[in-house]
RNA sequence: GGGCAGUUACCAAAGUGGCCAACUGGGGCUGACUGUAACUCAGCUGUCUUUCGACUUCGGAGGUUCGAAUCCUUCACUGCCCA
């Protein structure tokens, strides 16, 4: 990205889910004039409308949105990757614009915009499948091991508990034939536009009773057909979400509906908690009250070069 | 009216004389987290205390005992059965 940009501004809205980003998001963008790059994970995937409160046809259409339904849940995405999309858009889309938004609540993903990654190698199929099925068939005690062997830095620092990331650390030794712990510098990168961080937060138990009646919505608009729709995929990581998985335990005779229902609301509290833990470790952020519109809009005032 | 069963922390539910502030699960709270992250994982959850520890609890009241959530008496409430 060229220095002609070091004057522009990011500004990113994130927030726990359901505490309303899109609303004060909207009116920001149409008063800037600029378009919206969503960082919501499970937004970006076409078929997953309903359940993830995606934005509707007139709200994409009063502001162009990117990264709304542009994948598939069929299509493999990541992180990393999302990192590079985003980085190329936004150097594209700062030519013609000062202020640009990041929108969403997905925080691993608002962090590869604003901080990067390390640039890891993407793990293949046979390798995932391999220590998938090592863990399957010896359990955690011998990926343990087995990282400790390849791997003893990372074994000293990750959460040993957590087979996710212990398989993920030994994808990456197996793919490069180096530790893990080696290719993680946990640098910043240093970004060419200037970052502006507004959080909007509410009230716990606002913020629930507001969660909670939107799945009632959900649920009236259609949640249930609309997942029904790729039953058959429900194993899809991208089908691993609030929302969805609850109703395929159902479908599957598991739960009965409204005990599926109830957990939805429950599975998106924890989700917004753990959101709001992650986020309570960025201090640049400066929280405000989705409602307090006129507070934010003297804010950005305030901060934006203008 | 009679008989039986029960009443334990936010909920459910163990515990039936000392190892009990009380198993366990749920819920809740707090936190970790650099690529499948709306994932995954961890800690806490009577009160006070940073810890050691102290204090108040197991429906109410009273009693037995060195010692009670646990035994006895009684009262209250709940459920089931017989009238």
């Amino acid at each position: 990205m060229s220095d002609s940009v070091k004057n522009k501004t990011l500004l990113v809205f994130l927030g726990p889910t359901g505490v309303g980003k899109t609303d004060i998001s909207l009116e920001i963008a149409r008063y800037y004039a600029c378009p919206i790059v969503s960082s919501d994970s499970r937004q970006f995937y076409r078929e997953l409308k309903i359940g993830t409160a995606a934005p509707t046809e007139a709200q994409l259409s009063a502001v162009k949105h990117y990264f709304i339904g542009t994948h598939s849940i069929h299509d493999e995405y990541s992180c990393g990757q999302y990192e590079l999309d985003v980085m190329k858009l936004l150097s594209e889309l700062f030519v013609e614009n000062e202020v640009l938004m990041l929108v969403g609540g997905s925080m691993m993903y608002i962090d590869a915009v604003c901080e990067g990654m390390d640039d890891i190698p993407s793990v293949d199929a046979e390798t995932r499948e391999f220590w998938k099925n090592e863990y399957a068939a010896k359990g955690l005690g011998f990926i343990q091991e087995e990282l400790k062997r390849l791997d003893p830095a990372h074994y000293n620092e990750v959460d040993l508990k957590n087979y996710k990331r212990v398989l993920h650390a030994l994808e990456i030794c197996s793919i490069t034939g180096k530790p893990f712990s080696d290719i993680r510098t946990g640098k910043k990168k240093v970004r060419p536009f200037n970052i502006v961080k507004v959080g909007l937060n509410r009230e716990r138990e606002e913020l629930y009773e507001r969660i909670n009646k939107r799945v009632d919505q959900m649920m009236q608009e259609g949640l249930l057909a609309e997942a029904e729709q790729f039953y058959s995929f429900r194993h899809l990581n991208t089908l691993n979400t609030v929302g969805y998985k609850e109703l395929y335990e159902y479908m599957d005779g598991k739960w009965d509906l409204d005990f599926a229902v109830n957990m939805i609301r429950q599975d998106s509290r924890r989700y917004a908690k753990r959101q709001l833990t992650w986020f309570n470790r960025d201090k640049e952020i400066v929280w405000f009250h989705p409602d307090d519109k006129e507070v934010v809009f003297r804010y950005l005032k305030n901060v934006i070069n203008k």
